[in-house]
DNA sequence: ATTATTACTTGTTAATTGCAAGTAAATTAG
DNA sequence: CTAATTTACTTGCAATTAACAAGTAATAAT
């Protein structure tokens, strides 16, 4: 099966837990994810956060995104012809998943800090 | 390196989300915490649940479960000499994540359903 | 026009996953 | 008590996925 084409026509089980985990369970998806409601929109922001996600990886995870329609494709802010990219309403929807993932990490792992910019997760 | 034993001394970033990646970021860890918020408590429970996870993952991940004390192991409610798990404080805590994931899964896959008992995640 | 950046893709190696089978200790059946 | 069964894993192995490095085509900047 090529790269980035794994197959997402049939469900573990009609558990919503287990639905999701298909879609973003992995250590990486969230993390875009995460950068999105951060602000960034952009393939080289992504790439440039701190945990380094490789870049077949990243391109992967928003194929993934992409095609479960978490994530959508607008022209860039800077007037260039390049895409950027934004969460949809689904993919907004995912806010209160992050926020409890981060107060969780917070409250039980003392040497994690927020580092985060204006919107806030 | 031996099965089960991925380092965990060493973290991507200060993110707690990250950090929370790190620990249950993939596609079974928190079907297991599932399983536990749920009541199930052994290994053969986990092991029946509808999305079928290996042995050889369930192993890992419980290990991995235990070395972040996210559960823990106390006797069997049966008498016998034999093992349980359960969620510590910490895997409480993950009630709200796996309630925000659960809602979200509902709100949009609709082929989702809830199939949970008493102690509803 | 040349150089650099962006947004990826490709190749290769390392690690992980999933399936099947095996095993040792504990329990149950006879 | 002995034998069969169940439990809670472990092991072997093929297949998938991840990570790292390098490459590339299309802009964009100088």
């Amino acid at each position: 099966m090529p790269a980035g084409k794994k197959r997402t026509d049939w469900r573990r089980s009609p558990c919503p837990i287990a639905c999701s985990l298909d879609i973003f369970g992995d250590r990486w998806t969230l993390l875009i994810v995460r950068d999105l409601m951060l602000g960034r929109t952009r393939f080289r922001d992504f790439s440039a956060s701190p945990e380094g996600i490789p870049t077949n990886i990243l391109a992967d995870r928003l194929e993934r995104l992409l095609q479960h329609n978490v994530v959508e494709q607008i022209p860039a802010a800077d007037g260039t012809k390049r895409l950027a990219y934004r969460l949809t309403e689904k993919g907004n929807a995912l806010r209160p998943v992050l926020k409890a993932m981060r107060d969780w990490g917070l409250a039980w792992d003392k040497s994690t800090r927020v580092m985060l910019s204006p919107k806030s997760v």
